[in-house]
DNA sequence: CTTTTATCTGAACGTGTGTTCATATAGTAT
DNA sequence: ATACTATATGAACACACGTTCAGATAAAAG
């Protein structure tokens, strides 16, 4: 069932998706679904928590050990970011478009992961600042850049696309490191 | 009328609000909207053609000469853009998050727009690659990170910020430089 | 085979939806 | 004052909504 509310609700918007609707992509009468969700905004908001929980545990698993280099931890996030986000287009299209449809305590707990991690990227970004590695006038802005730069690449990402998920990581390592003013770094 | 359905549409989602809704903001009667428009489906569409108009009125207006360079073409675009989106947070937001919402063909519509708008970037980097004044290996990618980084400004910018607007372009006109490798531009 | 437990159906509840339209009201021109 | 035009009302239309629940059905346990 959660697969088949992501899918809708990726296509359509959770607004425009009925319970029926979904019930008919599982395949059953609506009344069925009630034994699994207690109501449809459960539905939205354990996708959009479980999304959110999985991408921080992904960035805790790759953010390496604490004495890496501030570039090292800028290219493992932008590894990490494209890595977790570009195999989950629908999952992340409802992440960024669906906040407004939550009730007001889940939107609290959506907007405390999603706070924190952007805060990963500016201790990043204010650690290469610390050792000189990184060339920055304001950490918060290169951090939103950078965050907004990465978030694009789903809009319009496909595998079957021009370049290989390698090769666009790639990219957008280098146009992260240009951002903070580091050299290339390879 | 078409304010009020912009507000409500900005908040709640074009989904999300009724044309019952949309009345009582205007102070009238449901019926009433009909001498205004012929359905819904319309009042969204003109809000994000006419938004989508305004946007490329303002960048033929601003692109400056044909003979310029291309960093001085790159310094206006990002200026135009943020310009432009700045005071305009609400008509942003549905241009955004509405796309979906859309009849077939109203959605090409804004489809060409949009893309003719990500055109005249691209054909700004493209000329900066020819003149050897940007160092850029991929023209498409550069021009999605750009609109990426600039589109991002719209969901955390507030009036009365850190920062001023001229203080804000100025970054972003700083960053976007740094993408295309061209030195800092002032 | 019988009982118990879990799951699903089909109908219903009250409410809300976009849209239409005959009727009423207000403004303008003759 | 009269005719005409434009706009607003309020009720109605047919349908869709999220959710509930008694009863049917299937699966597991005794």
């Amino acid at each position: 069932m959660t697969q088949a509310a992501q899918r809708l609700f990726a296509q359509y918007g959770y607004a425009a998706v009925s319970m029926r609707q979904i019930a008919a992509e599982v395949g059953v009468q609506v009344g069925a679904l009630y034994n699994y969700t207690p109501d449809k905004q459960s539905l939205l908001f354990t996708l959009m928590q479980e999304h959110m929980s999985g991408l921080l545990a992904a960035w805790k698993i790759h953010q390496g050990p604490e004495n890496s280099t501030a570039l090292q931890g800028l290219l493992a996030f932008v590894d990490c970011h494209l890595r977790y986000h570009l195999p989950r287009s629908e999952a992340v299209f409802i992440a960024y478009m669906e906040l407004r449809n939550l009730t007001a305590e889940n939107f609290d707990h959506l907007e405390k992961m999603r706070k924190s991690y952007e805060d990963a990227l500016e201790a990043i970004i204010k650690k290469g600042m610390q050792t000189g590695e990184f060339e920055v006038a304001d950490s918060k802005i290169v951090t939103l850049a950078i965050i907004g730069m990465l978030k694009e690449v789903s809009t319009w990402y496909r595998p079957d696309g021009r370049l290989t998920q390698e090769a666009l990581i790639e990219r957008y390592q280098t146009m992260a490191c240009q951002l903070v003013g580091a050299g290339a770094h390879s």
